[in-house]
This record gives C-alpha cells, structure tokens and sequence, in this order.
DNA sequence: AATGAATGAGCTTTCATTCAT
DNA sequence: GATGAATGAAAGCTCATTCAT
C-alpha cells in the first residue's frame, strides 16, 4: 500500500548518495523511481518534503533504539548497549549525511530547516540528550564514573558516528557492515577506557564490560 | 601577480562562506569580485576549477594546526596539549565547515577534491594521523594508557570539534571563545577520565593532568 | 435534476468571482463543489465547457436590467429613469466584471463567449441598444433633445458604469451604496447638462428635471 | 539601439491582443521576438516587468497629450481638444486592454497591481484627474458650463474610450482609424450637447465649437 | 585581457485530463 | 455515476557558458 510514495523515498536516497542533492531533481528521482514526476507532488508538497521523508525513514530504527534505551540501563553491559545504540546511530548518519550536509550548501535552506526542527521540538540535540540520559542514569549505578559529564561523552559518541559517515562519503567506499563495527567497538572501548594511566577498581559491584 | 584571478577566488570563498554553494553563481561571483562575469573564463576553465582552487586554498592550513603537535610530546601535560590542539582545530573547523559540509552536496565535486587532497598529500585523514602519532609517542612516556587505539581517540576528539562546529553553525549562533574553550575541555577531559568506573595509578611516573 | 452538475457550476462561479479565471483549478473547482477531480468530466467534456456553462448562466440577468425600461418612457423624469437603469446596470455590472475580464486573459475562450452570446442573441450590444431605444422614445416626446446619437449617449451611461465597476474592483474597496448613489446621479446630470454653454428652454412642453 | 528589449515588448503586445494574456508564455514571446528565453530576463526582472514595460509604452502617446493638455486650455475649441484626447487615450486603451482585464484573472497579481502603482504614485486616477483639471480650467474661461462636475465629465469620456476598446477586441474586430474617429467625435459631440432640451446662448465670448 | 548581452538546456512546480477501481 | 492517484506536457525562471566588441 502505498508503493509509489515507498519507490519515491528510495529512489531519492539512492540518488542522494550517488550524485549528491545538488545533482538530484526531480525527474531524475520520478525516473529512478519508475513513476512520472507530477506524483511526486501528489504524495510531497515539494522537493524539501520529500526530503524530510528521507530523513524520517532513515532515523526509523534509530529512533526506536533511543526510545528504549531508558529500558537498557542497568541490562546488559554499559559497553554492548553503546555499541547497539552507535550502530543504529551509524546506519542512519550514514544515510543522512548527503542530506545534512547539504543543507550547508544553502544558507535559506539551512536556517528554514533548523525553524522546521524547533517548531516539531527535534533536532540532533534530542539524540544526543537521550544518549546523555541515559549515561546518566548507569552512572547513578556506578556503572559509569560519577565526574564525567554525560553530555559530552554522548556528544562525543555521536560526532565520531557522524564524522566516520562523512569520512565514508568521502571516500565513496562502501563500508561492510563488519568494519563498520568494528570501528564502533574500539571507539566505545576508547572511551570507556580514558586516556589518563589508571587502574580499574578490583571489584566493581556491578560487572562491567561482557559476562 | 595575476591580480583578477585572486579577487575571484577570494570572492568565491567569501561567498561560499555566506551563502553556501547552491547560492553562489557565476554572475553572483562576478559582481562581488568587481570584474565581467566573462573574466572568469579567461581564469579558470569552468565553474568547476574555480571552486578547485578555492578548495586547495581553503585547505592549505590543514597542515598548520598538527605541525607543531610532534613539538609538544613530553611537554607540559597531555591535557593541555589536547586542549590547544583541539582549540586551533576548532578555529580551522568552524571556517571550512560551509565549505567542506557544500562537497557533499555534489558527488563530481567531492570526489574531484578527494583527488586534490590526495595529491597533495592532506585531508581529513592527515590530522587523524598526527594526532594519534602524538597520542602513541604519549603512550611511550606513559603519560597515556597504553591499551587504547591511538587512532579511536584521535578520531573521537577531532570529529568533536567538527561535530560542534557543524552544531553552531546550524544554529547560526556565535558562539563565544569562552563557551567554546569550556566545551573542549570537557570534552578532552571526559575522554581522559574515560566512562569505566576505575582508580586512578597512586604514583604516576610522570604528572598527569597539570598542577 | 442533476445535483452534481448544478454544484460544480455554482461552485465555479463562486470561485471566478473571489480568485479569477487564472486561480481556478479544476482541483479547486472539485474541492469546493464537494465532488471528485474526475467527476467534472462526467459532466463537462473539459474545463472550457464548463466555463462556458458559468458564462451562460452569469450573463442570464444582463436581460432582466434592461427589460422594464420600454415601459419607463415619458413616465417620471428622464433623470429618475436613468438614475435607477444605472443603478441597477451597476449591480450587474459589479458583480460580473471579474467574470468578464477574465475572459479576456483567453481570445479563444473569449471567442467562444461572444458565440454563446449571439446564440441567446444577448451581450453587451443589448443592453446599449435597450438604452438608446428609450432615449431615442424620449427624444421623440421632446424630453432629450433631438440632436445627439442616442447609441452615443447609452453608450457613455453603461461605460461609466462599467469603469466605475472595474475602479471599484480595482481598489478593492467597498463601495457604500449611498456613494454609489451620488456617482451616478452625478454622471446622469453632467450627461443631461451638457459641457457646451447654453441657455436652458424657457418652457419645455413636457417638465424636464424631477419635479 | 536597445533593440533586443523593443522587439520583446512589440512581440508580447501582438501576441496579448492575439491569445490574450493567459495563453502568452515567455517561450511564445522569446520566439515571436526571435531572441532566447533567457533574453527576457536580462532586460526584465520577470514576466510581470515586460507587461508594465508594454504597458508604459503603449501609454506614450497619451501621456505626452495629456501633459500638454493644461497648455491647451482657452485654445482652439474644446471640441477638438477634447477629440485629440480621445483620440490618444483610445489607441493606449486599445492596447492595454489585454493587460488591464487580465488583471482581473488574477485577485493576487491584480492587489500587487494596485500596490505598485500606488508606490509610483499613478494609475487610472491620474488621467482622469488631469481631464477633470483642463475642464475645471475651461470652466473659468467660461467654454464649459459651470454647473457640471468635471471629474463626473472626465470619467464619462475616458470610460466611454475603454469600454469601446473592451467591446472592438469582445468582437475581435480591426477598427479602422476611422471608425475610431467618428466614434469619438459622436460621443464628445454628446457629452458637449447634453440630453436635456435647451437653447444655446447666442454670443458666448469665446466661439465654442469650430472656428 | 576584459566585457556583458545572448544563449538554451534544465530546473521545480502546476494542472487538465485519464482510467482502474 | 463517482473516485482520486497517476500522468506528462508545459509553465516561469535560472544560470554556466559563449562570443562579438
């Protein structure tokens, strides 16, 4: 049900990370889509709508992770549930990132997107404060170190997902699903660890990373 | 000196800066360059080289903020060093980002600037590199814990900075140098302490985070 | 009888009257009826069709203004019966001018108009020609004199009207009725004194001027 | 010279009284032009512009005849200073009829219509104001008849040029000049006689009508 | 070298019309 | 008869590029 508006939201994001939005049009998207132009503005007001719809679907299981990310405190180990999260966080970011950075190319176009975003009370900030919550709360169970602050660790996490997309764009390689975890592993590990020269306490009352 | 050529590759920085490039025209870039839109030409074989040009320009002090980094192993503390590192990274990233996040919206372009860079032997991977260099010679003084990836980290603290920069721009606010000193040195400092809940080592070797 | 027809006829009119031919959409037209987009080709066999449907019925009183005036001569004074003609050509004439003019944004549909007038042998002609046969009955009982055209002198009446109709239109002002009023008496006195000097009869054999 | 900008205003006005404003595109007028699309726009901000240019042009003629017209006052006879006007005023009207009604097609484009001639401090107000003006003049010499109103005078003949115009292109016919001219030498002929019955005085002291 | 008028392909969007349900 | 998603031609307008001066 609904096909045409499905085709239409694919054939864009194929395109968008093919060519880039300045290169996407509209009867090139009808085309990829297999449909004729005019149903494009049957099913979207216009071109930013569509648009819109892109990033809607793309956040689909992102979102679904950080809404039950609150579920996940104290389950599990701090390390696999930020693993889960970065990962959903990739697949998303890295099918935003053609459409985010685009919007810097068009300085109108930016600052109409960002008043959409605080009229609907969304926006990257939302990911990065559910992520923040939730350090949060594992640091309340000692699970995470009481005198870091969450909001940057959360900021820290996600800005490196997004700049590895950027990077993966970049590079206009494809990036199997294997690397890409890995790459999330150590950065989690990263973090989790700290730079400064320490020694773990001998027996945390909750167990840390793994079984 | 080729004065005409200049003034327009300054032009279009100013403007790409401004507007973002799905703004910037050929005739846009004439006007605010003070020559015949036909000049342009004489130049530069297209639109294309222009931009090209801009770009290497625009790139070129990439370099200047990792060269001193290898100066400063052993110096000071690490804290420190991160956290002016990451501030000269900040100033470079808060400049390029309408420049760079622009690429991105035109895969021809970005993968032509992928081949400049390349060629001349910089982008986004170099600071990555010399950052992580400086973190591994660190690791060897035992200033920095030897089981983490210095890569990981190194990404983790630049894709921070350009992260907010993209942030601040999105939200079009200036963002005063104090706020963003205060931002940075949560961040290194969050990344240092790392999440796991841990003892800091009683008698370092070498002082850790300043006096 | 054929509701749905009647709807879309109706809601046509009203939509010519408040946005003018150039707005109206057979989207807008459905909408606004109530009925399906395709429902008007059920009915109509295109858009012009249903127009010209618009068109016949708008036009349908043009008559009625001017059928009474035959049984108006030597009756009153010729100031009363021009006065009250006018003001009921005003009427009309106000209310169809968004009509009327549109279809000058379109010969053919203009072209096709003038038929469907000739056809119901009405249009503007007949109501000129109504007038300038009452004046012409007045002439021949001594109450207008006999040297001027009466087809001129019609036509100056219902062109003012018409021009006051489309100024009024033009500012989208509304027009009191009571300035409505005092415009007309205006223009039927100015036409009924004349610009030339003169010296009026001594004695008229019939009373000129009210009573 | 400039001859790009002239073949584009005489193109669109052939083509406006041929198809009427809602069937002429900027394709229709660049090709009847013999330029390029594109040239449209260099020598006109949009669409809209080129109509007003058309519109300026065509009001030539009328507008130098009625800037001398204060100098005509008290010369030759009224008569024929009224029928030159008329004349001028009716070759503007003809031609601008396609534009103005169109107008009409349009409530959005008619409000901004009226909006810009505000600014520009003219409109359809102006000419009738300076007709009324040499009346009032004509007034105190004692040529026209004290007791009318000029402005009522002054909207009777310029409505009267503009309701013909409407009514030649309702009928899609070639006036001949003519035609044209005895047309207006009947209605100034009227409107200078008056309806009612009276007798001329016998010595005005400045000869009324023809030498 | 420099100019800027001219070009024309291509953009987003609209809308009368069709047709399977 | 009625529906409304789909069509695709065509609208106004933009802009990189050319070329006579």
């Amino acid at each position: 049900m609904n096909k045409t508006r499905q085709k239409l939201i694919l054939a864009t994001e194929r395109l968008l990370r093919r060519d880039g939005l300045a290169r996407v049009t509209t009867r090139k998207i009808a085309r990829e889509a297999g449909v004729a132009e005019g149903a494009l503005y049957h099913h979207f007001g216009d071109k930013a709508e569509l648009l819109y719809a892109v990033v809607q679907q793309s956040m689909g299981d992102f979102r679904e992770v950080l809404e039950i990310l609150p579920l996940q405190v104290g389950q599990r180990t701090v390390r696999e549930n930020l693993e889960h999260t970065l990962q959903a966080a990739f697949d998303f970011q890295f099918k935003v990132v053609p459409i985010v950075c685009s919007l810097y190319a068009d300085q109108p176009l930016l600052a109409r997107t960002r008043e959409i975003l605080n009229e609907r009370g969304v926006g990257p900030q939302c990911s990065v404060a559910a992520l923040a919550v939730y350090l949060q709360a594992e640091q309340r169970l000692g699970r995470v170190v009481a005198d870091i602050e969450p909001q940057s660790a959360a900021r820290l996490l996600l800005a490196s997902g997004f700049h590895a997309a950027m990077f993966d764009h970049f590079l206009a390689r494809e990036v199997t699903p294997a690397a890409a975890r890995q790459r999330i592993q150590e950065t989690v590990r990263t973090l989790l660890t700290g730079l400064e020269p320490r020694i773990a306490v001998e027996n945390p009352s909750v167990p840390m990373t793994g079984s």
